[in-house]
RNA sequence: GCCCGGGUGGUGGAAUAGGUAGACACGCAGGACUUAAAAUCCUGUGGGCAGUAAUGUCCGUGCGGGUUCAAUUCCCGCUCCGGGUACCA
């Protein structure tokens, strides 16, 4: 009986999924494992075989757990929402919606095709009504929330407004957009427009006049995350600054939280790593100065260096601070203007790509703080309007960004010093001749005299000491306060597109933003005859006319207090796309769930995701704002947990590996690899699918293309060898390998063995085909293993020492290499193993059957066959993971109590059993080997193989 | 620039509380079975030198130092490659 995969591997998936197998519900009182992969973006080209790689690893994973007893939730959905699918609506018309569910089917088939153990009775799609209901009334929750510092939680906003209506803003410690103070008579004194306006700057979900990024092309905004190098994640096209009124998300409330609770989850270093970077968190002070002799106007600048303030000989302000008009003096005016007009104008890209030193005279000067003396206050586009207090004080001593300054602008600076050299070093012994000395670290010198006439010197202090002592000085004085500052940002969450969730927000008659009653969702993603956006630039809803409404209108006017005849205007713009996938975790605990996002019991029972398996791109997107997501909704004490994602491993990028044919110029002759340098040849990329160790198939490549119907090959050894280079997979490079092919030609288990097989799950490496055969050759083995002759020939005979210790040696193997997802080494672990039994003949139930459980992580479907060969009745995923026997495990190593005044370097590996005299008579007599035992007691002696190798001391 | 990773045979990669370097697999070479092919199985396979051979011996984990009886592993310096990030004060 051959090993049929391929029938093996239908009939077991039809099993499967006709049993339900992967089925799981809440079982309190057994201990759960919930495994997720990053749910995909279903797009148009299908799967190919790097997809997979992070879906094979959480699948093997997710059935070892169950076979160790948990209640597994292992659930797969599509992040249905995004931009080519909408793009390609644009294209051909075709509706969205009609595209992403076909892509869906598509990849769902392919997916079935690898044998997961997905719970499919959970599945979410982002794009799903009851789906994406949650994410509005989550928006909602956001709306009507503030942060509390005091109380580090999010609070219900009717709270804030209590606070304001007895204290006003008084001793408030909350998350805002800007800082502001008001008395309960002022705050009372409000309009109810003036009241809504002034909350928006502490709603977690507000609306504010943003810098965003613009992309002209795409005809939307984008976060952070989603422009690299100033052009856009998808597509590439420029991105500029611009300002506008959006929706965003206070995620900075939670910069704090998002930062300390990094500590208590288990992450990769260069992960956390990263998430840390984008927070940025910088501990300073914030240091006030006067303007101008009369002092009344004070500039606020952020420094984390607050030991360089004797260094300070000028300060910088951001074009866009609204400092500039008011310090810009008359004479200076039109120069101002100028400069900012045309540093307005300059998109990110620019300002990167062009690091030119640029900058205007302001025309005012501010004063010291501490010794009074008049700092020259310039523009500059060096300094950034969005972080800080958008001014500096610059010491150009100490930042090489002040000190290129300081060199550009040297003769005006020194003129306006009265003739002093802006350069003024700080530190004992620093050279600023050529560069700045930016380093934390040496002496302090050049305090003014002490006493002198501020009374504060730092001479002599290390810096650390330097900061310390300032920050004091300046809290005692009043000068500033001690403040800590953020890189992070808020998301901006307004998309101008389609494709997308709606807000469930309307613009009443004054133009203010409500909510919807949370009765009436889900607010529905209407029709639109086109996908662009409409002629006036509204976005593509402003063509769906009484869209939704209608189907509102009557549930709003019965639960909400709004005129019916009021002109409603539903917000146009639609949420971005990490919206769809800060909460879909949660909604796999309870997908079914019409009353809530999950219930309270579901939610305490699966508690958070124990083992997230996905890429590092979502780094700085997805991970972060799932995070604060599931803060949000912990402070609300919707969930249980306050980290979403307990442990999460980056699987690797599978690159591609291309291959490469050479074309003698001006020929149709193609020459092979090691031949070419005798031709002058231009390479051409070829089909991977047509090659075969690097080999060509001709005929193939004749049939492939027209105009190599008639290609000449000259050979080398009767083959024809291509040359390869690792290139990204992508169409174009014609390296793109369908894992449908290989499931076909090899059987999914194989895939499955060989993606694990191809090294470390983290590594990024390149597909590569060859040396698949390896991996499916081991099937063949193991399953030659429980046959004779063609029958099926397992006994029940008891196993010997022999047999038992290379399957306890695997058991203890596989269970530490799947803990540490080690599963490259797994993978050869089995192969030796199986290679041993076969040597030893072993064809023994008692050897076989717990082997095969041991497998069936890997290669599900031959071992559910060969289990129900055995005789088993029902899916081995209901069986139990082999335990092992220390007895088994334990030949290599073992304590061996002997006592000698020997030497180390033997010239021979000894047999075991050898006493210590024969031992001392059998090593080298040399100096080094005596020195290492000289006076030493021998604790422990290593054997391999029966053979004495080293001895421990 | 800064922060992480990482350099091991022809190839993918094993082995790090320091202890037989190259497991396992691919490829290659030779052999068996076949009319032949496929499939399968066996043997060899880091390099140099010596030997008919078993074998012996020296060199070998990017480069240069160091610690140690012992270094792919630890420390210092350099170099190359990959990833992240960047006028963040």
């Amino acid at each position: 009986m051959d090993y049929n995969f391929a029938e093996i591997e239908k009939k077991w998936q039809a099993w499967w999924a006709e049993n339900q197998t992967f089925r799981v519900q809440t079982a309190p009182g057994r201990p759960k494992f919930y495994v997720l992969d990053m749910f995909p973006y279903p797009s148009g080209a299908g799967l190919h075989v790097g997809h997979p790689l992070g879906y094979i690893a959480s699948d093997i994973y997710a059935r070892f757990q169950r076979l160790r007893g948990f209640n597994v939730l292992h659930p797969m959905g599509y992040d249905a929402y995004g931009l080519p699918a909408e793009q390609y609506a644009i294209q051909t018309g075709q509706h969205p919606e009609v595209t992403t569910a076909a892509n869906i089917k598509r990849y769902r088939q392919q997916l079935d095709k690898i044998g997961f153990s997905f719970d499919w009775s959970r599945e979410v799609k982002t794009c799903d009504p009851a789906y994406y209901r949650w994410t509005q009334w989550a928006f909602i929750r956001l709306f009507n929330s503030f942060y509390s510092y005091e109380k580090n939680k999010a609070l219900p906003v009717t709270g804030l407004v209590q606070a304001f209506e007895t204290s006003g803003t008084d001793g408030l410690q909350v998350a805002c957009g800007k800082e502001e103070s008001f008395s309960a008579d002022e705050w009372r004194a409000k309009s109810e427009k003036e009241k809504q306006e002034t909350l928006m700057n502490y709603r977690l979900a507000y609306l504010g006049d943003m810098m965003v990024n613009w992309c002209a092309a795409l005809g939307t905004v984008l976060a952070n995350d989603e422009v690299v190098n100033g052009v856009s994640l998808r597509g590439g096209y420029p991105v500029e600054q611009k300002v506008m009124r959006q929706w965003c998300l206070r995620v900075s409330a939670y910069a704090e939280r998002l930062l300390s609770g990094l500590d208590a989850i288990d992450w990769s270093a260069s992960l956390k790593e990263t998430q840390r970077n984008w927070i940025g968190k910088s501990e300073g002070a914030e240091i006030r100065l006067a303007i101008g002799s009369e002092g009344k106007r004070e500039i606020t600048v952020f420094t984390t260096r607050p030991d360089t303030i004797f260094g300070v000989t000028f300060m910088v302000l951001a074009p866009e601070s609204e400092w500039v008009d008011a310090l810009a003096t008359d004479a200076q005016k039109a120069e101002v203007t100028c400069y900012v007009q045309a540093a307005k104008k300059r998109t990110e890209r620019d300002r990167m790509s062009d690091r030119t030193v640029t900058g205007v005279f302001s025309g005012s000067y501010a004063l010291h703080p501490l010794t009074g003396e008049p700092l020259p206050v310039w523009i500059s586009d060096y300094v950034l309007a969005g972080y800080g207090t958008g001014a500096i004080m610059a010491v150009p001593a100490h930042d090489s960004r002040d000190y290129a300054f300081a060199k550009r602008f040297e003769k005006e600076l020194r003129a306006q010093l009265g003739g002093k050299d802006p350069v003024v070093p700080l530190i004992e012994g620093c050279d600023v001749s050529s560069e700045s000395f930016d380093a934390k670290e040496g002496i302090m010198m050049n305090s003014p005299q002490a006493g002198y006439p501020c009374g504060l010197s730092l001479n002599g202090l290390d810096v650390q000491e330097a900061i310390a002592r300032t920050k004091e000085y300046i809290e005692k004085y009043d000068l500033g306060r001690i403040r800590v500052n953020y890189r992070l940002r808020d998301a901006i969450f307004s998309r101008q597109r389609y494709w997308g969730e709606p807000f469930p927000v309307y613009y009443d008659s004054s133009g203010m933003p409500q909510m919807l009653p949370e009765e009436v969702l889900p607010l529905k993603l209407p029709e639109v005859d086109k996908y662009l956006p409409t002629d006036t630039g509204e976005p593509p809803l402003g063509r769906a006319d009484h869209w939704a409404w209608d189907s509102v209108r009557n549930k709003v006017a019965a639960t909400a207090d709004i005129d019916n005849k009021t002109v409603f205007a539903l917000e146009r713009n639609t949420m971005p796309g990490f919206a769809g996938s800060s909460a879909y975790y949660l909604r796999y605990m309870d997908p079914h769930n019409e009353k809530a996002l999950v219930s309270r019991e579901n939610n305490e029972y699966w508690r958070s995701v124990d083992l997230y398996i996905g890429g590092t791109e979502h780094a700085t997107g997805h991970l972060i704002y799932s995070r604060f997501w599931n803060k949000f909704l912990f402070d609300l004490g919707v969930v249980c947990e306050d980290e979403p994602f307990k442990k999460l491993i980056n699987q690797g990028m599978i690159q591609g590996r291309s291959n490469f044919v050479y074309r003698i110029r001006e020929t149709n002759t193609f020459v092979s690899l090691n031949l070419k340098d005798r031709y002058d040849v231009t390479p051409l990329h070829v089909d991977v699918n047509m090659v075969s160790n690097d080999a060509l198939d001709v005929d193939k490549f004749r049939a492939w293309r027209p105009e190599f119907a008639d290609a000449e090959f000259i050979l080398e050894d009767g083959k024809y060898l291509c040359g390869w280079a690792v290139e990204k997979m992508s169409k174009s490079m014609y390296n793109v390998v369908n894992p449908d092919d290989i499931v076909e030609k090899y059987g999914a288990d194989t895939l499955r063995m060989y993606e694990m097989f191809l090294g470390p799950l983290e590594q990024s490496k390149p597909w590569d085909t060859n040396g698949i055969d390896g991996v499916h050759r081991f099937l063949k083995k193991y399953w030659r293993l429980f046959f004779e002759n063609g029958t099926l020939a397992v006994s029940d005979e008891p196993a010997t020492p022999q047999e038992l210790k290379v399957l306890h040696r695997l058991i203890k193997k596989i269970q530490t290499d799947v803990e540490n997802f080690s599963f490259n080494t797994s993978v050869s672990a089995f192969m030796i193993g199986v290679n041993e039994l076969t040597e030893l003949k072993c064809r023994k139930r008692a050897i076989l059957q717990p082997l095969t459980t041991l497998l069936s992580p890997f290669a599900p479907h031959i071992c559910e066959e060969l289990w129900s060969l055995l005789g088993h009745a029902g899916s081995i995923a209901d069986s139990v993971f082999p335990e092992y026997e220390e007895k088994y495990t334990l030949e290599n190593r073992f304590d061996y109590p002997v006592s000698f005044n020997g030497k180390l370097r033997f010239k021979k590996a000894l047999p075991l059993g050898i006493s210590a005299k024969e031992i001392e008579a059998a090593v080298l007599n040399d100096e080094q080997s005596t020195k290492y035992l000289e006076g030493k007691t021998p604790k422990k002696v290593i054997v391999v193989e029966g053979k004495i190798v080293n001895i421990v001391v």
